[in-house]
DNA sequence: GCCGTTTTCGGCCCGACTGTTTTCAGTCG
């Protein structure tokens, strides 16, 4: 069993623990446990043979059994126990905005319901009234939290998210006393999609803040105000919330509003341990309450020891606290570092503009080269290159070039179709005529683990393949990759030295930053590629390149950070080694 | 259930807001 389907069994039994009315630090235990198995850069069956689990920090003997059971046998009767004791529905219940496990098992028992339909009728009946806590209002809201699950997921890709977030800030700063706004949360982190919008202030007037927020335009009900919070659910979806703070508070506030929550949890264990206690409000002395003056995060970081302000994209509580006190993390990919962008489609395949279009907006960027990668005969759907078009086109990136006087390059290169048993859509001789091959699975999602994952070990043992590009074919909120033994196929990349792609479509965000931790763990090159279908397309390399720093990215890793003559010359002797090695296994 | 310069028991991050209640539990982040 993998790692994600490990973390899904453990949060699962901290769910149904917390349905049944466990201590919540048990539940937490669970949860946290989930968190440590996904960020795991060793292999699982190798931590339960060496029976290291145990050393793994938040993972204790009685979670390491749980996991060596799921590991070993694909089974955990322990869940399958809890799962007789709690209806399937009920975990769904706890989706429900403003219904927590507590309220929810109080309705299971007191009423006997265990569907999202039974509590919907129940509520509309008016009978949840008749218990304890609960009242007309508790009725409306949870209806309204049902309505709102069954029509959208609660989540929302980057380009909604920051949108929203960049009106509210604009909308906040302009508001009279407003000293400053910043945006928190999950936007600042840039996770790959957010449930929210946080949004920190410091102002003179609190209350015309709140007021000029929640009559924001864009505002669509006001689901909590008090003096210095506001909550809202936006048109678009996603709610947000506000706090106003003392300007002396600021700093302490926007930190954990950043969150995640997490990383507050050990920072503020730390702070704890060293004598203080941390809150939005201030850092301060336990012995005496005195706050400890923090002009900005980076002074909080250091009063507790930590050198360095923690970048907003590392407070995931994947080791970076302890990594800040002992050297740290490479200097993170910037935007700037961004040299070219490959993998990009053109109006020989499926793309809107033509490559001397793609081209010029790439230039207009600042950068210094363009890889054509158009899709392959076998995706005809979208008008893939057969030889002959290939050799057509590859004409045209030549008369280009020539135009550039040297200034600018166009690489020629391939999207190349995975085919259902691993061979690539294009024999060698034609694959030996591109700089650039990206090889990428476009067909047959539902097949079976083992099938695929032979599918792609194949795929990347044929020499030309330079990039695996989006190498779990997940659509974010849509759809889950294709079932893939990932941590085989990136040992694989890792020992041919095929690179593995980020793609930036914000709505791929593949591979994942997790997993591209690993990855670059295994000295895997990466290559953040806008895959973009048009000119505004392009732009998206910035959102790959966020979810590079989540994964601890520095620029030497990525292909498209190297000037060109690097990247040309890594090609060529990438495909040097790999031909020879094919000749002579 | 995890953990330990608070070490094998007794802690575990912390506060705003809501709704229902009349002093606070539950939820959320």
């Amino acid at each position: 069993m993998e790692r994600e389907a490990v973390a899904e069994r453990l949060e699962e039994i901290g769910l149904l623990l917390e349905l049944l009315g466990e201590n919540p630090f048990k539940t937490r235990a669970y949860d946290n446990a989930a968190r440590v198995v996904r960020g795991l850069d060793r292999d699982l069956v190798e931590l339960i043979e060496r029976k290291e689990l145990t050393k793994v920090r938040g993972i204790g003997a009685a979670i390491a059994d749980k996991i060596a059971t799921l590991v070993g046998t694909g089974e955990l009767p322990y869940l399958d126990g809890l799962r007789s004791q709690v209806p399937p529905g009920l975990l769904q219940w706890l989706e429900v905005p403003g219904l927590g496990a507590k309220k929810a098992r109080a309705i299971h028992v007191a009423l006997g319901l265990s569907t999202l339909d039974e509590l919907e009728q129940a509520c509309g009946a008016g009978r949840l009234r008749e218990l304890a806590g609960f009242g007309e209002k508790s009725e409306q809201k949870i209806l309204r939290g049902i309505e709102r699950l069954r029509t959208r997921a609660g989540r929302y890709l980057r380009p909604v998210v920051e949108a929203a977030a960049a009106r509210l800030l604009a909308l906040v700063r302009g508001l009279p006393g407003v000293e400053r706004a910043e945006i928190g949360g999950s936007v600042r982190r840039k996770l790959e999609t957010s449930k929210d919008i946080d949004l920190v202030a410091t102002a003179v007037n609190a209350e015309i803040v709140m007021e000029a927020f929640a009559g924001a335009p864009g505002v669509l009900e006001v689901t909590g105000r008090g003096p210095t919070k506001c909550s809202v659910r936006l048109v678009e979806g996603p709610a947000a919330d506000l706090r106003v703070v003392a300007a002396e508070s600021f700093a302490a506030a926007w930190m954990y509003f950043t969150g995640s929550k997490a990383h507050n949890i050990a920072i503020r264990a730390r702070a704890q341990r060293l004598g203080y206690k941390l809150n939005e409000y201030a850092l301060a002395r336990e012995a005496d309450d005195e706050a400890v003056a923090c002009p900005d995060e980076a002074a909080i970081y250091a009063t507790l020891g930590i050198p360095r302000a923690i970048p907003p994209e590392l407070r995931e509580d994947q080791g970076e606290i302890e990594a800040a006190e002992s050297g740290g993390w490479p200097a993170l990919l910037e935007a700037a570092d961004i040299r070219g962008l490959l993998h990009v489609h053109s109006s020989w395949s499926d793309g809107s503009a033509t490559i001397a279009e793609m081209a010029r907006e790439t230039q207009a960027m600042g950068l210094r080269y363009l890889g054509i990668c158009d899709h392959s005969r076998s995706a005809a759907y979208a008008g893939g290159l057969d030889a002959e078009r290939v050799r057509r086109q590859q004409r045209e990136i030549d008369e280009l070039n020539a135009g550039y006087r040297g200034e600018f390059r166009i690489l020629k290169g391939i999207e190349v179709d995975i085919l259902h048993d691993g061979a690539l859509d294009f024999p060698d001789e034609l694959l030996a005529t591109f700089d650039l091959v990206v090889a990428a699975v476009h067909s047959l999602f539902t097949m079976g683990r083992e099938q695929q994952t032979a599918r792609l070990l194949r795929a990347l043992a044929n020499p030309y393949v330079d990039i695996l590009a989006h190498p779990t074919g997940r659509i974010l909120l849509q759809r889950d990759g294709y079932p893939l033994d990932l941590t085989r196929v990136l040992d694989a990349a890792a020992e041919r030295g095929v690179a593995v792609e980020v793609n930036a479509h914000p709505a791929r965000l593949d591979l994942d930053w997790r997993d591209l931790r690993y990855a670059l763990k295994r000295g895997i090159k990466t290559c953040i590629n806008p895959d973009a279908h048009s000119v505004p397309g392009l732009h998206d390399v910035a959102y790959g390149v966020d979810v590079a720093r989540k994964a601890w990215c520095g620029r030497d890793e990525v292909l498209n950070a190297w000037p060109l003559e690097r990247l040309l010359d890594h090609l060529a002797r990438r495909r040097r080694v790999a031909t020879a090695r094919e000749r002579c296994p």
